[in-house]
DNA sequence: AGCACGCCGACT
DNA sequence: GTCGGCGTGCTC
């Protein structure tokens, strides 16, 4: 008997398909890309179709329910989400569930409605005693009324207040469904449509007649920082959406990008179109109900981090990947996919134009411009004041500094204290100390779990491991040598923070890492901070390079540069360029000029000269060499497998079988290690890897198909992971 | 991943 | 004599 068969997607962690047959009441409603309810074993599984054909049924269970009136998914997503799975070498049912907003995976989805506090200023004329008490009374009676969420993202910790002030008669609280996503209740800035330069207008042309076209076709954008790329994305945009078509804009990570998404909102939202901002403060109904209006087509414009790359647009005219070389478009677990590579997929199986734009382009994507894989486009002039800012070395073996501080960067620090412009100071390591060291016998504290030194924070005076969540209290007494002389090594941000209180006693000084951002709202806390110049000096790490636009910044000091160049990762030079680079265009965004210092050890590195120079070129030129001698990514390709496990011996005699199993099964392959890990050591796992390296990609997909034979080499109790173009060797 | 079956130690 | 330990094998 020949009938209609449904090859679906299990939500289990295996490879294949399954098929089943179609009931006659079904066929009507189900289609490529509905969640459905099929048997599965002895149990019940929710899985997706993939495809439908026609075959012999007999033998097969057939397809008990349908989930969906509509289907969550499109046809052109399935074949995006297929081809990943093959390509990341990931369960297909795994790799569609984390495409989807989280939850939808296994039962019904609800959602969920909230519930908040909201408060209404009460018609009072007098004022309260309080400061805190006056402000807070200032904003809910501005806003007419305002909803908790909304408040702590601009007070910290407003509740015992906002109490207070009910309790006073200045108030009224009511519990509301929850206001609508935060992001939109940011006050909207006034669009400023800007005059192109030609650079901008050259590159605008050409990206519009691309996307005229609707073919896919890739560009490259490269825009000194300050270049106006945001205004270049703008105006594709509207081209886009004038022919009816849809945008979708990837960027890092949209916390640290809330004025992309705001110029966004002010361009289109005023002309009536429609805008989805997916990040990860949504609530699990939110993203929810993002995703169903994406799905239904009543969304023009996704804004998204990584995961947006599956948003189920149906009629896609654009793909903008901003930031293009951030490592956080990887993702790093499970699903290990890259969102930039993807886009690139997308637009290719979608017919429709990507656009990657960066002040750093990932030398990937640059070797692929070069090779005319991509379209070039270069904006190489600042929009505004125009002068780049002027960077300097340090070289900290020519004089030693007395604490964190080099003598020219506390001195240049004063001056910009002088002139009352405000410093950034990146470090790139948060705490106080990275060790703790018993001076009389050279005793350091390691974490009982992962092969690394555990990280003093003073503040909570406790050893804490940055990998797992270890933590303990400082030993006052060297375990080993009954000694007292136990002290803090090297310098976190906490540290710097305090040296620079000390070394500036009236400057006003904050803190941006992990630790003080961790609290909902605290990061735009900072930056708004910052922006009203209640701030003369922020310190801290990676995030202080990225997306703001602090235009009173006159001096960026860089302290922890050569930690990231001595990194054992082939990238490590690539990404201290590209850090300094992106940290260097902090200073002196509206007046031009600002100065840059790096302290450093490593002054002749070329990765330093050229971030120096802001020579992209150059750098590119120097370091493209090394790459190709030892084909290493761009001109080679690479896959990483992991091995994991408690015990230790396993995980290496495993690693040693598995090795020399792949080893010579396919030519053009190089099967290198297995080595322990850079971490070799994680959460009391031990943990090895095998590098896979090819020139050619072929060659690496062929050797991968015969993984899953070499498996069972693998010891119980080992876990392995495939990760495909890795970004990072930890 | 579940959820079975399956074959060996300490319990009423 | 059984209750239950988790090894291993399969799921259209």
């Amino acid at each position: 008997m020949s009938d209609l068969i449904a090859e679906i997607a299990v939500n289990a962690p295996l490879k294949q398909l399954f098929s089943y047959q179609i009931p006659e009441v079904l066929q009507q409603r189900i289609c490529v890309g509905t969640r459905v309810r099929v048997p599965f074993g002895r149990r019940s599984s929710v899985g997706f179709v993939v495809e439908i054909r026609t075959g012999a049924v007999d033998g097969l269970k057939a397809v008990k329910e349908l989930l969906d009136e509509h289907p969550l998914l499109n046809p052109e997503l399935i074949r995006l989400l297929r081809w990943a799975a093959d390509y990341y070498c990931h369960p297909i049912g795994q790799v569609i569930r984390s495409a989807l907003p989280a939850g939808l995976g296994s039962e019904k989805a609800t959602t969920r409605i909230q519930f908040e506090t909201v408060y209404r200023s009460l018609p009072v004329v007098e004022e309260p005693g309080g400061k805190k008490q006056r402000e807070l009374l200032a904003y809910v009676r501005q806003q007419e009324s305002a909803g908790l969420t909304q408040l702590r993202a601009t007070f910290p910790a407003p509740h015992a207040t906002l109490k207070r002030l009910v309790e006073l008669g200045f108030l009224e609280s009511a519990e509301q469904e929850r206001q609508r996503d935060p992001f939109l209740l940011e006050p909207l800035p006034k669009d400023k449509s800007l005059t192109l330069n030609s650079e901008q207008s050259d590159a605008v042309c050409e990206l519009s007649s691309a996307i005229e076209a609707c073919a896919f076709k890739s560009f490259l954008l490269h825009g000194v920082t300050g270049s106006g790329k945001t205004e270049v994305y703008l105006r594709t945009v509207a081209v886009c959406l004038d022919l009816q078509r849809q945008a979708l804009v990837l960027v890092p990570e949209i916390a640290l990008t809330p004025q992309l998404v705001a110029r966004f909102r002010a361009r289109f939202e005023p002309a009536g179109h429609t805008l989805a901002v997916l990040h990860s403060g949504l609530s699990d109904g939110e993203r929810y109900d993002a995703w169903r209006m994406i799905a239904r087509g009543e969304v023009q414009i996704v804004i998204g981090a990584r995961s947006a790359i599956f948003a189920p647009l149906q009629h896609l005219g654009l793909i903008v990947v901003d930031e293009e070389h951030e490592t956080s478009y990887k993702q790093a677990e499970g699903f290990r996919y890259n969102a930039r590579d993807l886009a690139l997929v997308r637009g290719q199986q979608q017919g429709c134009p990507v656009l990657l734009g960066s002040a750093t382009p990932s030398l990937g994507s640059y070797y692929r411009s070069q090779q005319g894989a991509m379209t070039y486009l270069a904006l190489r002039k600042r929009v505004h004041a125009g002068a780049m800012p002027a960077v300097e070395l340090v070289d900290l073996a020519e004089q030693p500094p007395e604490g964190v501080l080099s003598n020219r960067l506390t001195e240049a620090l004063q001056q910009a204290l002088e002139r009352r412009e405000q410093a950034l100071l990146l470090l790139n390591r948060r705490g106080f100390a990275p060790f703790l060291l018993c001076t009389d016998c050279g005793t350091s504290f390691h974490c009982p779990n992962c092969e690394i030194t555990l990280t003093f924070h003073q503040r909570e005076r406790q050893l804490r491991c940055h990998y797992c969540d270890y933590k303990e209290p400082p030993a006052e007494v060297c375990p080993k040598c009954q000694g007292l002389n136990i002290v803090p090594e090297g310098a976190g941000t906490e540290r710097l923070e305090q040296e620079l209180t000390e070394l500036f006693p009236g400057a006003r000084i904050a803190r941006m890492d992990r630790d003080t951002t961790s609290r909902k709202g605290a990061h735009q806390r900072l930056v708004n901070q910052m922006l009203a110049r209640e701030v003369d000096i922020l310190v801290g790490t990676q995030m202080i390079a990225k997306g703001h636009d602090f235009s009173g910044v006159g001096l960026v000091g860089v302290l922890g540069a050569d930690s990231i160049l001595n990194l054992p990762d082939f990238r490590a030079a690539e990404r201290s360029f590209s850090l300094l680079t992106q940290v260097a265009g902090r200073a002196g965004r509206a007046t031009g000029g600002g100065k840059v210092l790096i302290q450093t050890f490593n002054p002749e590195h070329f990765a330093l000269s050229c971030a120096v120079e802001q020579d992209y070129a150059e750098f590119y030129r120097q370091e493209i060499p090394f790459r190709q001698e030892l084909g290493y990514p761009p001109c080679g390709h690479l896959i990483n497998l992991v091995l994991a496990g408690n015990n230790g011996s396993q995980v290496k005699a495993s690693a040693e079988r598995l090795a020399a199993e792949l080893l010579c099964q396919v030519q053009g392959v190089d099967v290198l290690g297995p080595s322990p890990c850079p971490l070799a050591r994680l959460r009391g796992k031990s943990r090895y890897q095998i590098l896979l390296k090819a020139i050619e990609r072929p060659a690496l997909r062929s050797l991968l198909t015969r993984i899953d034979a070499a498996k069972k080499h693998v010891c119980k109790g080992v876990g392995l992971v495939i990760d495909v173009d890795p970004v990072d060797m930890f």
